[in-house]
DNA sequence: TGATTATGCCAAACATTAAAGATGTCGCCG
DNA sequence: CGGCGACATCTTTAATGTTTGGCATAATCA
């Protein structure tokens, strides 16, 4: 591979008037940098990044951690994180941390070895005092890990009273909520709880389930819903993020029940999934364009030394009613 | 940051010999060993990858460019890629090039200058003399690049005629099958023209349609099934890619067709949304994880210095039969 | 003449590694 | 007991590709 020697070499002038030509410092004459410009075209010339990185002791590297992208909700927000940061000059290194705490532990230590301007994570296996005492700027998505680090979400709370509103002006009675294995950490709780609170203060029978560690895999969702159904088959409700909110449907139009009329469901986040189902799915949306422009921004703030630990709240996050409640 | 000039000096070795015990290189005395681990704790050290990447001239990068990370075929492909690699000492940047050509172009000079030991590419809208002419180790995921670049996808012939066997079977008349935009040269196509020279020998009609380069966007594959089916109000059997196919599924199901009825339907993919739509869909499995192993295993041959150009068809594709077929 | 423009050279810096060299210790043989 | 070699341990030095600052040297222009 060529380097600016080679460059130098060729086009006739001293390697510093190579990197001059390449950072348009100091003087070049025109024909100069004409010389410069059609040996690196003649040689296919890439500056190599690696020593720059070394040199200026930045990388424009940002580290990526969500649980697993194949998950819609992490794939919508890598997407526009990525294409965000890539407007900008940063360039994203993908880290699936599988809910595992050694992975995750790995991830960080190579994002820290490879010396990344900063870091985006949406999940939390280790201890919050392990990401407070990093010096790496960090932007948390929807996950608290410490006073120190700013969460970027979308007002759960708004979230949950948006989701129980239709079970409320329905008139479910027993509505079963799944929610995620997080700890009471994660902001995502909190729409679950203020749903519960908003059904009980309205006397509906709330029923929660949590995932358990080894149930985060979606094509176990199905057997999951079964079970808790079958165990509770007085419910007439169901809320969940949309990935479990569409199996659910699956089931109990499987089942016989008739959606809205028999069984209430909502969904949660807006993804794909919960736009194709028939009857089309009721469902609360993340803004997901906010959300991620958001935390770029927030990110590349602390990268330019700001510093910001408050939290960050999007309020614009909407009820988009469909065919699978009822209003009576 | 401390460097290892830092855990030299404050073990009180130098710092070749931090790098010894670093490296497990040479003779080092237990007594040195445990000095260099204690003051590397101390200092939570960090060895800096960028520094030894310059050094040892590879960086363990791997570029992987899909059009859309968003869209679940590539998220569910990525998801395994990126562990696979990882658990192999690879770090994958993320690339969505967004069907631009712009876009892809700078990716993959970004890719170039940050020195990445090979790339994995699933987008074609550079020419192929752009790819031919790169000496970077390049694996194609279902893509063709030329004859230099090793293209990895499953058997679309035996997918093609998996698919039209449930129209043909069910005694289907009028078919109508949706294809991407991707030119002619994309393995994904054979699928497609497979698929309508079965269907020609059994004298059902296909119906043909290729996206439009615009057209890409998921939330606009409803719109331009409801065009086509009214322009075709015949259609009684509908294939495509599962993200289609569901949104083919709501629509007929919204105009009060039955499935599999009036009308079947068959995906392709087996993405998560084919699998909770109700009725179930009939579709056509892609191997995602043996397409993945392919993939990483060719790629880091490739990076050791094997000359591999030839394609490598998966052969393990399936027909998983739902309910959005009949068989008479 | 003196400022401006253009270029070159050299050395240092970034953090690390590897080859070669220095130093010291130990055992063994004559 | 002196010398030699084997081995263990650590240091010195050069290298990776780039940028930058300081300084020197011209040529050009006003």
């Amino acid at each position: 591979m060529p380097n600016i020697k080679d460059v130098a070499a060729l086009s006739g002038v001293s390697v510093t008037t190579v990197s001059r030509v390449l950072n348009k410092r100091g003087y070049i004459s025109q024909e100069t940098y004409k010389k410069v410009y059609d040996a690196m075209k003649e040689l296919d010339y890439q500056p190599n990044q690696i020593a720059r990185n070394l040199y200026n002791q930045r990388t424009y590297f940002i580290g990526l951690l969500v649980p697993d992208i194949s998950h819609p909700f992490f794939a919508e927000m890598a997407h526009r994180i990525e294409i965000l940061l890539f407007d900008q000059g940063y360039k994203v290194i993908l880290c699936n941390t599988q809910k595992s705490n050694t992975r995750e532990h790995n991830y960080i230590d190579m994002l820290r070895q490879n010396k990344v301007d900063g870091a985006i994570v949406a999940t939390h296996m280790l201890e919050i005092s392990d990401y407070e005492k990093m010096t790496l700027p960090i932007v948390a998505m929807d996950v608290f890990l410490g006073d120190s680090i700013p969460t970027v979400c979308a007002n759960h709370i708004r979230g949950g009273k948006l989701a129980a509103k239709p079970f409320i002006e329905g008139n479910a009675r027993h509505v079963l909520q799944i929610k995620g294995n997080h700890d009471i950490k994660c902001p995502a709780w909190t729409r679950h709880s203020v749903f519960a609170s908003e059904l009980h203060e309205h006397n509906i029978q709330c029923i929660d389930y949590e995932l358990k560690d080894e149930e985060f895999n979606r094509c176990q969702y199905y057997e999951i819903i079964r079970k808790l159904v079958e165990q509770h088959p007085e419910i007439d409700g169901f809320f969940s993020t949309d990935t479990v909110a569409v199996n659910a449907m699956k089931y109990f139009l499987e089942q016989g029940k008739r959606i809205p009329e028999d069984v209430m469901i909502v969904g949660y986040d807006g993804i794909d999934a919960a736009k194709t189902t028939y009857p089309s799915l009721s469902y609360v949306e993340q803004p997901f364009d906010k959300l991620s422009e958001v935390i770029v921004d927030i990110l590349l703030k602390k990268i330019n030394g700001e510093n910001i630990t408050e939290n960050i709240t999007i309020e614009d996050i909407r009820y988009i009613e469909g065919k699978s409640t009822r209003n009576c």
